[in-house]
DNA sequence: AATTTTATTGTACACTTGTTCATTAAATAT
DNA sequence: ATATTTAATGAACAAGTGTACAATAAAATT
């Protein structure tokens, strides 16, 4: 059963909507009217399908979330030779995703949106590490892997942070070789 | 020239009436007008000293990071025997930190928050990181010290987000010890 | 092509928001 | 103690929010 051509339209309409609109201004101060108005969505249907504005914006989250798992799944070429042992190639992966989808990411990482954004983003992370670092540590048993992950993960998103912050000045390779640099000190 | 007694009788029971809400329900669902009446302070006046509930909470978040610079100046005692040298005391005091004012760290992991309370903390510790690490890079002038003290700051972030998610179960003394054999591994 | 199902619309409602301003009341200064 | 300054109040405003429901229109099904 495919989804009602209708929904997919407004739905359609609306992401169009709110792209254009957060061009112009932060995700807390888009208000449901106004979104609605641009997208000749009635406000009421917009309440059928979503709570809030945000609600909307997390749709298009998961689908750029889905573009990460799979990119990941791509198989490496121009890093691999970068790669130190204790490398993840799943972690340097992440500055080519966030330079691909920089417009996006500028949202995640502003001030003015709940932390639940960062924690979609930070779970992820955290997944893709988790595997690798659990191979890893197989003989210690004693150390929590959901915390070493959740360092490990956190790490490579304060670097992301500080890349925003610097306004996404260096290229996304200039931060794989930062990267590089800093795990093998 | 001292603050208005007015001034501060009207902030204290606004700050209060918000403590008691926070206890029921997150930030972004208080209303102005639900914490102006438990707070028994007009709206109005309420809009003269913020312009939104978050800014209220801003202004004792600002109390809490005092504590925190404050705590990191105090002379260390129970952890120092623990410590490597490559462990930053300052990163190591702040899970007692966490501990110490655990129900308002409650409120800043929580997702409904936006992120800039998680930016505020972040700012906080890269900074106190920062002049460790600029001490132990001083040779390497090519290699930029804010990358670094954001990978290791947000690094042990992720270490308390993921206490936060295992709410909190283990002690700041386990949290200190785990960071040390992390950074030993 | 006709029928059934379901999404969208328009309208209405009570409520919250953010702002303004004259009035009142409380604190500070004389 | 009185005068002056300044904060708090109450009322009113336009605009947005969230919800409900009957009427309509557009899909899907037969």
């Amino acid at each position: 059963m495919k989804t009602d051509l209708r929904i997919s339209k407004t739905k359609d309409a609306l992401r169009g909507a709110l792209m254009h609109l957060l061009k112009q201004k932060g995700l807390n101060s888009i208000s449901v009217t106004e979104l609605c108005q641009l997208a000749k969505v009635n406000r009421g249907t917009f309440y059928a399908h979503y709570g809030q504005v945000e609600n909307l914006f997390e749709e298009y989250f998961k689908t750029i979330m889905k573009d990460l798992a799979d990119s990941y799944q791509e198989p490496y070429k121009h890093v691999r030779n970068l790669l130190s042992k204790d490398v993840n190639p799943a972690t340097i992966r992440i500055f080519h995703h966030i330079e691909k989808y920089e417009t996006f990411y500028r949202i995640v990482f502003s001030k003015t949106v709940p932390l639940s954004y960062y924690y979609l983003l930070f779970d992820h992370i955290q997944t893709l590490i988790r595997d690798d670092v659990s191979e890893h540590y197989l003989d210690r048993l004693d150390i929590d892997i959901s915390m070493v992950s959740a360092y490990q993960a956190n790490a490579i998103l304060g670097l992301a942070i500080e890349w925003h912050r610097q306004d996404f000045k260096q290229s996304a390779e200039d931060m794989n070789r930062l990267l590089v640099r800093i795990l093998s000190i």
